[in-house]
DNA sequence: AGCCAAGTGGAGCGAACGTTCCATCCAGAG
DNA sequence: CTCTGGATGGAACGTTCGCTCCACTTGGCT
């Protein structure tokens, strides 16, 4: 059913923007409704266990949308070092271009129902883990030992994550630049 | 006046830790009041701005808090590679002791509010550029030079932001002690 | 044509939200 | 002692929260 599908997918797309900019407590189902132009008794519809189960989909949804980013990123360069720096460039124009409004899609509503929420906490982790695996499998084609591979994928996440939001914060494209500067010298340590 | 003292200051723990564990939005007025044994109207006498004025407080708060355990942390090496690694360190002590519950203080806080509410920006602002020169000062005294040592600090801070929230969300100090080997790897790129 | 299930619209529930108001309390100044 | 102003306790405000319910419309099947 093509509406079905249009209705669903149109309720996490609002709900993982929303929630990305606004938490969790800070998303109301009402307004989740409204911005996606669909009736507040069909949200539920579609997700009779109401805003948690929602806000698990939105979380599995936005996992899916960002990795496709990090794979596209990732792709663009043969050299691990050359694909970080892509990796941060990437990421610090899908900040511009939102005037620094969006950021990791999944930060906001982790931090918020971390330790009270599992199933969110859970499909956070999953995200992460996934994030993750996309930047290893990177460095492991590129002759990185599969451990250091592994260790330098956390780093690279980690420093990602944390810059993004120090560019939000700041408004600037600046942290970064200078994450992806630092990561791709971290890089080429290992080779 | 010790009791007003007394008062406000347990008003400003108490938000900051919850703040810090259910972000803006999810901490309630009454909650605050009640965990910090205070009555609600007293809430209000001390911060007549209402939950922006508290919250913008609390941030502060936090920064101070948060500045002085970084100051601690570096002060315990001489060398810049081994004070980044006794950093991440402290940090992850602090994480596990509270049952992986408690993280950096102000970015849940900062993530919901970006953007929406300036004066917490500014205040989550204020927190990153003073940590960072706590890294950047401790940099450039082992004689790194004062433009690389800013650059440094600015990731040291992201990267050490960003393996926080992994770490929370994993319940693991594994990403900390990651990112402090790699960081004391890269400082050790600079001389 | 008749039918059934998917999806909509809208009213309404109790609870919790931030905030206000004011009577009361109490320590220190005169 | 009285006076006074900072601080408190408690009730109450209008609004919004997540969520439920049900009559209704709609589109694809037999």
């Amino acid at each position: 059913m093509v509406a079905t599908l249009g209705t669903r997918a149109r309720i996490l797309d609002v709900t993982s923007r929303l929630m990305m900019r606004q938490g969790y407590e800070g998303t109301a189902v009402k307004q989740i409704a409204t911005e996606a132009r669909v009736a507040l008794s069909s949200v539920y519809h579609f997700f009779p266990g109401g805003k948690q189960e929602l806000a698990t989909a939105a979380v599995r949804h936005a996992d899916e949308h960002f990795a496709q980013m990090l794979r596209d990123a990732l792709a663009t360069k043969d050299d691990p070092a050359d694909a970080v720096v892509a990796l941060a460039w990437v990421v610090a124009e899908y900040l511009r271009d939102s005037g620094w409004q969006d950021g990791c899609p999944i930060t906001a509503t982790a931090l918020e129902t971390l330790g009270r929420i599992p199933p969110i906490q859970q499909a956070v982790e999953e995200a992460f883990e996934r994030w993750r695996g996309l930047v290893a499998e990177k460095f492991q084609l590129a002759g990185i030992a599969e451990q250091e591979a592994r260790d330098l994928a956390h780093t690279v996440i980690s420093t990602l994550e944390g810059a993004e939001l120090a560019a939000q914060v700041s408004r600037s494209a600046e942290p970064m630049t200078i994450a992806g500067r630092h990561l791709s010298r971290l890089v080429n340590t290992y080779r």
